[in-house]
DNA sequence: GTGAAAGCGCTAACAC
DNA sequence: GTGTTAGCGCTTTCAC
């Protein structure tokens, strides 16, 4: 790309009088009459050093007056630490889930002084590794690696040089703290939502991909029947691909079950299967009970009737890993950080 | 919140040997045999100073050998400005739109060198200005205020320190440069995707809330609809909340006024209006066709049938926002870049 | 061609 | 109580 542009010009700022050159704590010093010692003091509010009120007062009044910012880069290089926590992501903008993810890192980080340098690599390993590279040379506190939907993920090594904690994702080998959704909780959670209805064949219309999502649901939803003393039935299992589509295509079959509820594997999934039913005159809740997976608002909270389902934690998953990561809470044994899915309860159970 | 956590340890680090003193230009100067001066230039490429060939072999040597990683935080304060974009958004979660925005600022940001410093302030004042306080005191290039949907914004002053490119809002003082979508043109590629296909009675269900898109997007409704020699009807014209529900619930009065096409202000109240018009027994698109607006990824390509619709171009929302900071694009007279809708053709039409 | 040295803005001993 | 001073890791003249 051609950087140098002959019409640019800066934006907005020649008219507002931004001096040329920023405020130091020197001038600051000067303009106080003392020495940049005291200054620094009075701005962090050191307790060992005491300074009289008299200099104090001047101090404040003349940062006021000059508009003193101190400058973090300084006090980064001297305390040989930066205050940011780098988040590394393969996706921010494919997925409305993301953005959870980012938001709670960023207030649990900001609650702790911390700021958050977010990269997007739309796993682009490259990309990855270059964004890793970047958040070291400026000696961030460590790295949050997350991926937009729970697996395993294989992580750069470059991320092993600082703290790591990952989100949304683990290493198969162990190589760093994870803080991952309960899958199995959530599938139990989800099965005795239909089941405390008074259900008793639950159909769970599963996804065809592998993973920790597919087989931990099925596994709660066995759970839960299993507690409620109902035998599992091959034949209410289906598989169908996770999104509308999936949904609405296995409709006949879930029907010709004889299922009176169904556990879906997401949101999405659930809203294809609502098509169905539809088409079919049958009615949600009456005649079938639906329950999702997710919690996709724009889609959970407007179908009609409005979908009960369970919540992916991601807001916490974000403030979880913040918090591991500055140990601020214990890295559980075995590593990996479970976190309930807790129901959200509308209408369509 | 209590920081301090007894059972707290700090996550993987121990184990991988990462020395307790990093490497500095110092150790690589000494492992080369050559000064620090001579390690600067051969690690940023100086032109001026010629290094020799044997020099350069060796520093580069040492570097790999002792893993040596150049220190941001000073590289920055020496140069007085480091190579970080802020960028501060109202809901970075609340919606899956900003993701894109983030995204493209990012990806732009990175082609130049710069790091993206994202701070989410859920539209708090207090937090607005902590955050931008922060990025002040990094020192960055400039930030980039952005909201989730087109509006006009109050901006915090402390903005006004540094350079600011506003992002799918503006100013109505015009205190700053702004990149927004464009409304208007995205309502006649709208109204002519309907217009094209034959239609002539095209109703459009607007959105009660007063806004630049609702306002636009009628006025660019209008334009082609002139623009076909077809008179513009008050009677097609409704009011709708701008969500699922709104779109169903209009669904009589659209009909009733006889309309064969439909312009929905999101895709939203579109996927409504499709319960409703199936509901009555009417088809996508051959009774009634509908158009949509936004291109909301996980409802539009998903209805059945797939809803033909107008992209809202946050991404390249983000991608302008930074170049007009960087001062890569000039900014527009008036101040405010227009960014096209493009039209998303699927099967609704 | 390469090195010495002066800072960038700030913190933290340690004097006074 | 407050000032002096020595760096933090790096860039950048300016000598040699």
């Amino acid at each position: 790309m051609t950087d140098a542009n002959p019409k640019a010009r800066r934006p907005v700022s020649a008219e507002n009088g931004r001096s040329s050159h920023p405020v130091t704590m020197r001038d600051v010093a000067k303009a106080a009459g003392v020495s940049v010692a005291t200054v620094s003091h009075v701005v962090n509010d050191n307790r060992n050093a005491r300074i009289g009120e008299a200099a104090r007062e001047r101090v404040r009044k003349a940062i006021d007056e000059l508009g003193y910012r101190p400058n973090a880069l300084a006090k980064n290089l001297v305390s040989g630490s930066s205050k940011f926590i780098g988040l590394v992501a393969d996706a921010i903008a494919t997925t409305p889930f993301a953005g959870q993810i980012i938001h709670g890192a960023q207030d649990e980080a900001w609650k702790h002084g911390y700021v958050l340098l977010v990269a997007n690599t739309e796993g682009n390993r490259a990309a990855e590794d270059e964004a890793i590279g970047m958040m070291l040379e400026h000696k961030v506190r460590g790295i949050l690696y997350s991926t937009w939907y729970h697996r395993a993920a294989e992580i750069p090594r470059a991320l092993l040089e600082t703290d790591v904690v990952l989100v949304d994702c683990f290493s198969e080998a162990g190589e760093a703290p994870a803080v991952v959704p309960d899958e199995v909780e959530g599938g139990r959670s989800a099965t005795r939502l239909l089941l405390d209805a008074g259900h008793r064949r639950i159909a769970i219309v599963n996804t065809t991909t592998p993973s920790p999502a597919h087989d931990g649901r099925l596994q709660g939803y066995r759970e839960a029947l299993d507690a409620a003393g109902i035998p599992f039935d091959e034949a209410l299992v289906f598989d169908a691909r996770p999104e509308q589509e999936g949904g609405y295509d296995v409709t006949d079959a879930v029907v010709a079950a004889g299922a009176t509820a169904v556990f879906c594997h997401n949101d999405r999934v659930a809203m294809g299967l609502y098509d169905g039913l539809r088409e079919r005159g049958l009615s949600i809740p009456s005649d079938v009970a639906v329950v999702g997976f997710d919690n996709q608002e724009v889609i959970a909270a407007h179908l009609r009737p409005p979908l009960t389902t369970v919540a992916l934690p991601h807001y916490e998953l974000g403030v979880l890993g913040v918090r591991l990561l500055l140990g601020l809470d214990p890295v559980p044994d075995g590593g990996r950080l479970a976190v309930a899915c807790p129901p959200v309860i509308r209408s369509s159970v």
